[in-house]
DNA sequence: AAAGTATTTAGAAATATTTCTAAATAGATA
DNA sequence: TATCTATTTAGAAATATTTCTAAATACTTT
């Protein structure tokens, strides 16, 4: 995991939105991407990046492709700015 | 404040290390510039995204410029981050 | 006031990001 | 098997980001 990744994508707003929609649970491509006014390919690109700094996790059944939160990395994400606004060890 | 804002601000890897050299305590915008091999036009250019951010304030002082962590930003994020790993809330 | 030091601003070049359309893949159903 | 549905990949256009050099600003010291 780099952290550069991960605040990136964390730094744009429909991937944001992406990850509200998950906190209530798996959903698949075709239906995190009805709540935008975008194509699919372009959800499909937001996911990627989502994937890649692995803040999501992706599994398929049938037809669909799930996509869920990935909570652990966002816990690393807090660590770090923990760490930052924590004072002067090490 | 927005959150695109401050994560854009976080992806960067020099902007990161400023923030780190700002734990322990405020430091000229010459200094911060002294740890990297950049011109100090661009780490003047990385300071105004981060003041932007409102991730530093900055306080003059004869000829200097000082640069210092605002925590309560830093903050205001963990608690996005901690909002969306919490559970299904609202 | 003149010269020096610290920092920012302007403008330009290189690179990266975001979006689209069109085509490709993968699996499901008729 | 042929076709339909869901999703991704490729390629291109528009926009944003990062860096530099050169010049501007601002404050200090001589």
């Amino acid at each position: 995991m780099s952290f550069g990744q991960t605040f990136k994508a964390l730094s744009d707003p429909v991937r944001r939105e992406i990850l509200t929609l998950l906190r209530s649970g798996r959903m698949s491509a075709g239906e995190i991407g009805s709540h935008f006014d975008m194509t699919g390919a372009t959800i499909s690109y937001h996911l990627s990046i989502l994937k890649k700094a692995d803040l999501v996790h992706e599994s398929k059944y049938k037809n669909y492709i799930y996509y869920e939160l990935n909570t652990s990395v966002v816990e690393e994400v807090m660590a770090w700015l923990s760490h930052l606004k924590g004072g002067n060890e090490s």
